[in-house]
DNA sequence: AACAATACTGACCAAACGGTCAAGTTTTTT
DNA sequence: AAAAAACTTGACCGTTTGGTCAGTATTGTT
């Protein structure tokens, strides 16, 4: 019992700074880059010496991995939200939908994961080839299915996804823009709402189906 | 006429560096970021003596800008196939296959615009404040002039617009992730075709136009 | 209390960077 | 032909960077 929770609060400890240096760098890697983050200022966001930071990782890219790592998987989880059993309306919704929260709630991963595919994916490279071919054949398949079925119109399904991935990250990577445009504010709950309910009007509508 | 001659080949000679330099510029901040894109390696891929970039560029960041300022004219001159003269069906069309085309032709230019306003508008601030707000109310008055006379469906405007703008930049951005789904091939002519008839049937459709 | 393991940190270093410059070459003007 | 202007370049420099390390403090174990 009592060893069980010394080694927990060990864990914790290292855990815990660990999670402290992810966020900062995430924040960090996001506004300037990987080749301009420097491990000096992701330090100083994570409110720490240098040298500790580098206690914990050995190297700046195995930080790099690690944020990048971190949002692949965040997406990834919300990506079993396109549950092709519930149908084409329900399912492209609920997708889109999470997507969306995503792009509120984690705007800075998103920025760090569209900066490295804009650089070719040198880290991420394995799992786009993996993980992300796989599922992504699997959707494009039940999008045909429902095409072939008549549920929806005939439209190309890989294209379809890349619609859905680029406007919902649209409001993330691009926050700064939309940001200026309007009146340099950031969206108010309302106008996340508009925006979520645009999207899936037009996508929905888009493709033959209706939002009801 | 000697004169004339001379002057203008002075000229040539000057501007024809620039914009071999500008072109390497365009291709390493594209490929490397701001930050760690190096004069060095624009030089190399210039085929020029570091020293000599500095000749025509003093620092770093004027290559950058006059990069950033060129796409940036690129995008508003292609803007104005947005005519809204056309009425809804034709000028969205336009616009979506414009910027499809310039997706395909300036891909260097169109990643380096999304880092640059991934890490805020470091540079191009001004523009988006000036240009860019400007031309995009005006086209929003349209788009809600074409609603309220029942040309098409009730659309927040300027969700459309950010729907044009990232499913089409999407393209050239995120072409390493789309080229990797596409078993590690980039799109042939056909498939830019179906992209652009994708793009345009979903969207057209999406807010209530019919394509043809 | 003694020991061990983990956590922390200021000072330091080699490498790489943006940028300069003086000394050359070529081109244009007179 | 000679002077001026523009172009080219290898060598160089101060600064910043990622990363190391030796020494200290803190925490956990016996």
């Amino acid at each position: 019992m009592k060893n069980d929770t010394i080694s927990f609060q060990k864990f914790a400890k290292r855990s815990q700074n660990q999670k402290i240096i992810l966020n900062a760098a995430e924040k960090v890697f996001a506004e300037a880059g990987f080749a301009g983050a420097t491990t000096q200022l992701i330090a100083d966001v994570a409110n720490l010496p240098k040298a500790n930071v580098h206690y914990y990782f050995k190297t700046k890219q195995d930080i790099y991995r690690q944020v990048v790592y971190n949002i692949f998987d965040i997406w990834m989880e919300a990506a079993s939200a396109f549950d092709t059993e519930l149908g084409p309306r329900e399912a492209l919704s609920r997708y889109i939908d999470k997507k969306m929260d995503l792009a509120r709630s984690h705007p800075y991963g998103s920025k760090v994961w569209a900066s490295e595919i804009i650089q070719g994916a040198p880290i991420i490279q394995d799992y786009l080839e993996g993980q992300l071919k796989e599922w992504s054949k699997d959707r494009c398949m039940h999008i045909q299915r429902w095409i072939d079925n008549g549920e929806m119109d005939k439209i190309d399904p890989e294209h379809l996804l890349y619609m859905i991935w680029s406007t919902t990250q649209h409001y993330a990577d691009f926050a700064h823009q939309i940001e200026t445009l309007n009146s340099g504010k950031p969206f108010s709950d309302l106008q996340w709402q508009t925006a979520k309910v645009s999207v899936k009007t037009i996508i929905l509508k888009g493709v033959g189906l209706s939002l009801t």
